[in-house]
DNA sequence: GTCTATACGGCGATAGAC
DNA sequence: GTCTATCGCCGTATAGAC
């Protein structure tokens, strides 16, 4: 048996550094310009390094997704949990919520034509759905009760969609009907669960909004 | 002064063919497979020659992108006309045509961080969602009217986004809750406008559909 | 106006030295 | 555990042939 080639720790102090810099690099710059050498300059490292951690480039995205979603999993559990009689509105509210937005367009972006990565986002995604389908029915059943006849499933996707598309828009400079498709959308919410807290409160500090590269 | 770079006519026939080849590949195999040496392969000519048609190859894409879109909208035009009794239906299956939608897709990430091509994308869009928004006030006037007392640009956003977020999960591999969506949103188009014709015709003979590369 | 040949530096990836 | 050397691709630029 030939030796596989050799990969550092994953418990690494090292390789966690790494992971922030390329994190902070994609949402500056796109994942067009995470490479070896830029990940490198940042940390203040050689390329050769970089790539003793993570030896394909994709390696390097999935652990990075990887960290990403459990934390923000962890923190819609908590969200779901302490305001468990308004899942709706948690659920919009954490969808609008861009600190990881820019990141998710660039990684859907990115395992667009990369299977090892597609399976990594497919993976986190579902996961989040399951639970956020639990939430809804916890609160309101399983079948299509009030909600304007729609079935959970459907609202949930909208839910969770249309902060997306609008993100995705305001990406390429489109803001053309959001406002209106926002507003026509909370007093929907408003309707079915009047707000008694206004937001879904903020779990902790997040990173300033992402530079574009314009 | 310096002659500029020399630049292919427009109207050129070469032209037109590595365009079509690089629409294809990117098809099949995504954007990041679009390189010059690919496309001239393809074409049967030398890399040297397709950068003499497009000498950045964000000019490869913008032209790829202003071609299509010019298609897309003179089709959209037509079947709005053809169906002006029915513009949500119409709406709703030009968005779900998957024809031009995994290009769409593979615009938009390009488009993420690079200006020349989201100007490109953003204005392609406000022109389509312009046309839209008229066909949708000729049919029910501006305001809010019965339509689930959704405002016509919300309605509007869900009935082109829903798809498009569907197209953009499934690129990466997800389904769950897409059927309920799609059946909830369509029995709520039956009751605003009793289905005449189902589908929105096909305007002409489509390539197959993409593979993707798994 | 069309097209070819050639060169440069940066990239991901690998094998292997220290 | 850390780093270097090397390989074959890439975008881009330019000079010049038909």
């Amino acid at each position: 048996m030939s030796s596989p080639r050799r990969v550092g720790s994953q418990t690494s102090r090292t390789r966690d550094q790494l992971l922030d810099c390329a994190e902070q690099l994609m949402i500056e710059k796109g994942y067009a310009h995470v490479t070896y050498r830029a990940v490198a300059a940042r940390a203040g490292v050689t390329a050769g390094l970089v790539q003793y951690y993570f030896p394909k480039l994709d390696d390097l995205f999935i652990a990075e997704i990887r960290r990403r979603s459990e934390q923000n999993l962890d923190r819609l559990v908590a969200l779901l949990d302490a305001h468990a009689d308004e899942p709706l509105r948690v659920l919009w509210e954490y969808s609008r919520d861009e600190a990881t937005a820019a990141l998710t367009t660039e990684f859907i972006a990115l395992g667009n034509h990369r299977p090892s990565i597609r399976a990594e986002i497919a993976d986190v995604t579902d996961k989040v759905r399951r639970v956020q389908l639990e939430a809804l029915a916890a609160r309101y059943g399983t079948t299509g009760i009030s909600l304007g006849a729609l079935p959970p499933a459907a609202l949930l996707f909208l839910l969770t969609g249309i902060p997306k598309l609008i993100r995705l828009e305001e990406g390429v400079g489109v803001s053309t009907t959001h406002g209106e498709a926002v507003r026509a959308f909370e007093s929907f919410l408003d309707s079915v669960e009047p707000a008694s807290r206004p937001k879904a409160k903020k779990p902790t500090k997040r990173a300033p909004a992402a530079k574009r590269s314009r």
